[in-house]
RNA sequence: GGUGGGGUGGCCGAGUGGCGAGGCAGCGGCCUGCAAAGCCGUAUACGCGGGUUCGAUUCCCGUCCCCACCUCCA
């Protein structure tokens, strides 16, 4: 029983063999950088990011490709709001007067700051889709030559995918041409049919000089889907193992991109995977709709290792729902599995060893080998917590030692464990020296006021540092402490 | 209208034709000077109506409701 995917297009559950052993090749839509991002497109990214760390764990070698849409209309349309009079750069809009690359490259960075504060490790290549002119161009090229696209009859400069030249069109979402809804708002210019989509857009005087190239057919700048075609192959060859992305990206995208490489002749993706929404309260977070929230402001709620608990905790295909009190609930389970990895390091000693305890339980692999059944692998983590705490309590070093091995391994698959986080009694600071000596003169003060027998006193210490955001809890060799921290403070 | 996914206990969220995951919150107990943490125990459940079955939350039919996509969107 190896790794089982859901592949959106065959809509079942396949075993996942790559297509070279031990080698797989992924390639995961990325960021449109026009804004901030909001958690929606971060739980993406982290639902990759837990697959590629199974992968790797299961062994195999993982070439990993995410893109970056450096240039689309959004951006080129902010770009444009900058340069207007009345714009107000102090509601956080960005500069004025910013061209249209300095925003994307602003936002791509702000993507990189909150990819980064959840863990969530780079892609071995992160192309942009405006270094790849050159294959986009080739792609176009071959889909012309092959009759499946056709520059505009209207002399706009734009190239279209005939839709209607590939029966297979709609294979990816099963649906019928002539099934599809049409666009109220449809601008036939100069298609064939109004579903044909652009593979390349024809300059409009209105855009930036340097928001076009030259092409063979004219001055202009790429089409979304053809770009991603584009720069998948290029990176992981004509046929590769998996397509990922957000569910809302299965049409037109993905179903767009699928016909282009297929009509071109390439054998694309073998796998489909698709990541649900995020919702709050049960609506789908977007900027259209306006309730988003993001990163940022998760991060300023909840620890880092909370918001990723959060984020990876639901399985990937399913609909994440946001509320107020998901935070914090992440973090207490968070601080359970920390807590019980502390004490374990302080009773033990170092469990961070290489060990060959160290491996996952075979629950925790059947369901992350089940198409990444994340909330089953997490019962089985949690499972093994409590094993560990019971082991702890029973002074068990050995057996204690080896759940806290399981444990750390599970933390680091699940991407848990490489989230920077500041909560660590080894920080080495200077800062945090002073405050441990300061902190263990007052415990110490406090243990003396328990030999004394001097209640009052031992609780006036604990809720004087109590106060200040130090947590003291007492044990069998002494009290503990911790920093709390100021969002869990009343 | 078309396509796909759902409705599980106070909340989140797995899963299965019959022994009721896990987390958070609650309750009782152990431990503790008291707490905290931890451990043990514990209640409340599978939208609704039928059907199949010895037995259905799990399969089938019907029905209601929700969500996503069909337009830029992780």
């Amino acid at each position: 029983m190896g790794l089982r995917l859901y592949d959106t297009k065959t809509a079942s559950l396949r075993d996942f063999e790559p297509l070279e052993p031990g080698r797989v090749s992924l390639y995961y839509c990325g960021a449109t950088v026009q804004g901030r991002p909001h958690v929606g497109h971060v739980r993406s990214a982290v639902a990759f990011d837990i697959l590629i760390r199974w992968l790797e764990y299961s062994g195999f070698d993982v070439l990993s490709v995410r893109n970056v849409t450096d240039i689309d209309d959004k951006i080129l349309e902010k770009s444009a709001l900058s340069f207007q009079d009345d714009f107000d750069p102090s509601a956080g809009d960005g500069p004025v007067a910013e061209p249209w690359f300095a925003l994307a490259y602003r936002f791509e960075q702000a993507f990189h700051s909150a990819y980064d504060a959840l863990g969530v490790r780079r892609p071995r290549y992160e192309p942009r889709a405006t270094g790849h002119m050159t294959e986009m161009f080739a792609l176009i090229a071959r889909l012309i030559e092959a009759g499946h696209a056709y520059p505009a009859a209207d002399g706009s400069g734009d190239v279209y995918f005939d839709v209607r030249s590939w029966p297979a069109y709609g294979e990816l979402t099963r649906q019928r041409l002539e099934d599809m809804q049409d666009a109220p708002d449809a601008d036939p210019r100069g298609k064939r049919d109004p579903r044909d989509f652009a593979l390349w857009k024809g300059h409009k005087s209105v855009d930036p000089e340097t928001a076009s190239w030259d092409s063979p057919w004219g001055r202009g700048r790429p089409g979304w889907h053809v770009e991603c075609s584009a720069m998948a192959t290029k990176y992981l060859g004509s046929t590769f193992d998996i397509h990922g992305g957000g569910l809302d990206l299965r049409f037109p995208h993905h179903e767009n991109e699928l016909a282009q490489s297929s009509a071109a002749g390439d054998g694309f993706a073998r796998f489909w995977l698709h990541n649900g929404m995020v919702t709050y309260e049960g609506e789908k977070m977007s900027k259209s709709i306006g309730n988003t929230i993001s990163p940022d402001e998760m991060l300023a709620a909840a620890r880092p290792r909370a918001v990723r608990y959060f984020l990876g905790q639901a399985q990937y295909r399913s609909q994440l729902d946001y509320r107020p009190t998901s935070l914090s609930e992440a973090q207490a389970a968070v601080e359970r599995i920390e807590s019980f990895l502390a004490r374990a390091l302080e009773q033990v000693g170092a469990v961070d060893e290489p060990d060959e305890a160290g491996s996952v339980p075979e629950g925790f692999r059947q369901a992350m080998d089940d198409d990444l059944n994340v909330p089953a692998a997490l019962a089985v983590l949690h499972d093994t917590v409590r094993a560990g705490n019971s082991a702890l309590a029973d002074a068990n070093t050995v057996a204690a030692s080896s759940y806290a091995a399981q444990v750390r391994t599970m933390t680091e698959v699940l991407g848990l464990a490489d989230v920077p986080d500041h909560q660590s009694h080894s920080a080495d600071s200077a800062a945090h020296a002073a405050l441990a000596g300061l902190v263990e003169n007052l415990l110490a003060e406090r243990a003396e006021a328990k030999v004394q027998k001097d209640f009052a006193r031992a609780d006036a210490v604990r809720d004087q540092l109590a106060a200040v955001g130090v947590a003291v809890e007492d044990s069998k060799d002494g009290a503990r402490w911790s920093l709390q921290e100021e969002s869990a403070r009343g």
